[in-house]
DNA sequence: CTAAACTGTCATGCC
DNA sequence: CCGGCATGACAGTTT
């Protein structure tokens, strides 16, 4: 009950915090454990590039750290996980306790109840409280409890750097409402780099401008979908728990707390002006409507409200998978930021796509530090029902492993949401006009109807529309995500190296050096996989020495082929030993190996002259026989005067000039070829087998590669795509100083409802009367009233 | 003890 | 035809 005591003090507020401050679901088995991994393995997670076959591995590195499968340590892990489940089982009701204290710090009570149906419990609600909080409550400080602090301390400098406006001490009045007002506007500004150029153009600030436009309206409405939230019967422990305390002698609790809730929505709602709806389960996505129309969400209907294109039927994981090919786009832009802020990140091993936790690992360290998954942690925290009410949602237990995906699943929220609620199109649908309208600010996109902006421009830009459209289709049916692949192959970037060389570079120096040096005290696999044990352990003849010798001599010629065989063989596990995933296989099969002459040394002295030396040589002998492979048992039962060592690596002729030399039996030939045969095929099995494994990695590399590829292919083609819409926007603007320039004869301006300028494929403009135009498809040759020459 | 991974061996096909 | 290699399949061993 101690450690129940402990974490239930300690480790579950320094969980929550954690939690909190990350802003996501993570599993923090990790963290309980004592025996921590390095931070490095904690947010990157070791390479996957091996852990095809190394789950046992895995298991030992990642849950347990460092932990021996038969390690007493082992007990020690599970009963901490095992307390860490009951510490889990009771957190909806500790939390809140502890979280509330903090809130009553803070904030002033005003608003009704709100219940918050994180089913994190903290990620939610511990917003405030991390921030805020932290200091008020008292935490028992402890190590952990500092690296909290310097988590959030990193956090607060990293949104320092890439927001350029939230100073340390804002994020502890995250709480405020002028601030978080003001924070709100900037961080969208600052944080949304989709928009980031757009800015620079001074296009697509009305969009964030609509949030402070509505605030009031919000609030407002706020209240209703609280109220609409109460009646949710998601039956969700933490909300229950809070009702309960509402409920019950802790009131004015309650109303803080419902104030904290209330000003966190409403700082997110602020953030993120459209996503209401994402309260409502089944309705993650926003709501598609034209925000500039009365309240989009109402607590009667929530239906209506969804996409035509995602119905409720829609599975939560697809659902997941298109919020994260949505999200790449913007991802992979905010890629190049975070990387340049923190390139240690690129050093990771590739873990995400086989190791589901080191995913989660991994993608948990991107979202810590991705200020854009801030604020979408920021997000979905105050908004839970993203993940409670949503059955098997972004936070699913089994998809909430992965925090990126939880994480990665904001952005678009956000950006859905502001270009649909400004987007005129009210029958959009998800898959392309909200594409549409991420990469093309709603204005813009409504005024392009009427303008008369050239029909090939609007083409083209259609076209390329299109074609993003498609692509980010093809990801989704492929269930791809370029942010995460291109994490991948960012982080792949140091690995794959690694991968070639093991599987394509000649064995290094040292590994000869190893193996001929194998005068250890130990006889490891290592040591028996010199050459000279082969010198026919067993015997203690003379022949033995001469063998041996000869085979020195012999060596000169086929030492190198040996000596590839030999690190091929027997090498290769220690290659990949620099590899920390592989550090742990510790197959030690040197059964078929016999120690090198060097561990047999003693015997050869002390044979003649003491009787103890002879047993210990006995011992050893029997020690030997256990070593030694079949064959070599087999060889020297049958007195075979040379080594299989010879007998397998020996070209044919010498080989045979060997056979010749001595004189075998039948029998001897026989086995002396098997031997060889079973040599060789060993050989080739282990060959074969390498060589299986590379093709595997190597697979993965070029799926990784591909992925990176298209993953950038998409990211040019938004940039296609944007640039673009500059290009139509300064036609645009073109097209209305030339329009309003013109004049006819008598000096009047020509109406903008009558005429209309019309592009020649050659450079030529020609004012068309409307009409005229719109019964020629074609922008036709025959000028009707002036033509003029424009230099574009 | 079991499952998974690893390894050796055999059979077979190909060069 | 022989030697060698590659590889699937199987079984034994190790973790």
């Amino acid at each position: 009950m101690l450690y129940l005591k402990k974490y239930l003090t300690e480790g579950l507020i320094q969980f929550t915090i954690l939690l909190s401050l990350i802003g996501v679901r993570v599993d923090v088995d990790t963290y309980l454990s004592s025996q921590l991994p390095p931070l490095r393995e904690i947010f990157l997670g070791p390479s996957s590039a091996y852990t095809q076959t190394q789950f046992h591995n895995l298991r030992n590195t990642l849950d347990g750290y460092g932990l021996h499968p038969k390690s007493v340590d082992l007990d020690y892990y599970f009963t901490a996980r095992r307390l860490l489940g009951e510490v889990r089982s009771l957190d909806r009701l500790q939390v809140p306790s502890t979280e509330l204290s903090a809130w009553l710090v803070h904030r002033d009570a005003e608003g009704p109840v709100v219940s918050s149906p994180q089913s994190g419990s903290s990620s939610g609600i511990a917003l405030e409280n991390a921030s805020g909080g932290l200091e008020e409550v008292g935490n028992p400080e402890g190590s952990a409890m500092r690296g909290n602090g310097s988590l959030d301390q990193g956090y607060v400098q990293e949104s320092e750097e890439n927001l350029g406006a939230v100073a340390p001490e804002d994020s502890n009045e995250l709480h405020n409402d002028s601030r978080s007002n003001n924070l709100t506007k900037e961080d969208i500004d600052l944080i949304d780099i989709l928009w980031r150029q757009d800015i620079d153009l001074g296009a697509g600030r009305e969009v964030f401008d609509y949030s402070s436009r509505q605030k009031e309206e919000e609030e407002e409405e706020e209240e209703k979908k609280k109220q609409s939230e109460e009646e949710e019967p998601t039956g969700d422990g933490w909300r229950n728990g809070l009702n309960q305390l509402g409920e019950g002698p802790l009131p004015s609790l309650v109303d803080r707390t419902a104030l904290s809730l209330q000003e966190c929505l409403r700082l997110l709602e602020a953030t993120f002006p459209f996503v209401e709806e994402t309260e409502f389960p089944g309705s993650v996505f926003p709501v598609l409507e034209d925000s500039s129309e009365e309240g989009p969400f109402t607590s009667s209907s929530q239906g209506p409200l969804l996409s035509p294109l995602l119905p409720e039927t829609d599975s939560p994981l697809d659902r997941e998978q298109q919020w994260q090919d949505i999200m790449a786009i913007m991802d992979l832009q905010d890629m190049e930021v975070n990387e340049a802020a923190d390139p240690s990140f690129n050093t990771s091993s590739a873990s995400s796509s086989s190791g589901v936790d080191m995913g989660s690992l991994t993608d948990f360290s991107l979202s810590a530090h991705t200020p854009i998954n801030q604020d979408v942690s920021l997000h979905q925290a105050s908004l839970p029902s993203c993940s409670q009410d949503f059955p098997g949602g972004f936070f699913n237990p089994e998809l909430g492993s992965c925090p990126m995906e939880a994480v990665g699943a904001g952005p678009p929220t956000a950006l859905l949401c502001l270009s649909s609620g400004n987007s005129s199109d009210v029958n959009s649908t998800f898959g392309a006009t909200n594409l549409t309208d991420v990469l093309l600010p709603p204005r813009l996109n409504g005024s392009s109807n009427g303008t008369g902006l050239p029909d090939p421009l609007t083409g083209l830009l259609e076209e390329a529309l299109l074609d993003e459209i498609s692509l980010l289709d093809l990801a989704l049916v492929e269930g791809f995500n370029p942010a995460q692949a291109s994490r991948l192959r960012e982080e792949f970037d140091s690995d794959s190296g690694l991968s070639l060389d093991s599987s394509q570079s000649p064995a290094s120096p040292s590994g000869s050096e190893t193996s001929s040096s194998s005068s250890s005290s130990s006889s490891s696999s290592s040591s028996s996989s010199s050459f000279s044990e082969e010198g026919a352990v067993g015997y203690s003849t003379d022949s033995e020495a001469v063998d041996f010798e000869e085979g020195g001599a012999v060596g000169g010629c086929y030492q190198p082929e040996f000596s590839k065989f030999c690190r091929m063989s027997y090498r290769d596990p220690s290659r990949f030993g620099h590899l920390p995933q592989l550090e742990h296989v510790a197959h030690n099969h040197t059964y078929n190996l016999a120690p090198s002459p060097t561990d047999q040394s003693p015997a050869p002295g002390g044979v003649g002259k003491k009787g103890a030396g002879r047993e210990k040589q006995q011992l050893q002998q029997d020690f030997l026989d256990k070593q030694q492979s079949r064959d070599e048992r087999r060889a020297r039962a049958m007195k075979i005067p040379f080594s299989n060592e010879k007998i397998v690596h020996l070209p044919v002729e010498e080989f045979n000039e060997l056979l010749s030399k001595h004189r075998l039996s039948e029998s001897q030939l026989a086995l002396v070829r098997d031997i060889r045969r079973r040599g060789k095929n060993k050989m080739a099995a282990q060959n074969c087998r390498k060589r299986k494994l590379d093709t595997i990695l190597n697979l993965e590399q070029g799926v990784e590669a591909l992925r990176r590829d298209k993953a950038r292919l998409l990211r040019e083609k938004v940039e296609f795509v944007r640039s673009l819409r500059q290009m139509k926007q300064k036609m645009q603007s073109l097209h209305q100083e030339v329009f309003s320039r013109l004049r006819d004869e008598s000096g009047r301006p020509y109406p903008a409802g009558e005429f209309s300028l019309q592009y020649g494929s050659d450079g030529s403009v020609l004012l068309v009367p409307r009409r005229l135009r719109d019964e020629q498809q074609q922008p036709s040759r025959k000028p009707e009233k002036k033509q003029k020459e424009k230099k574009k």
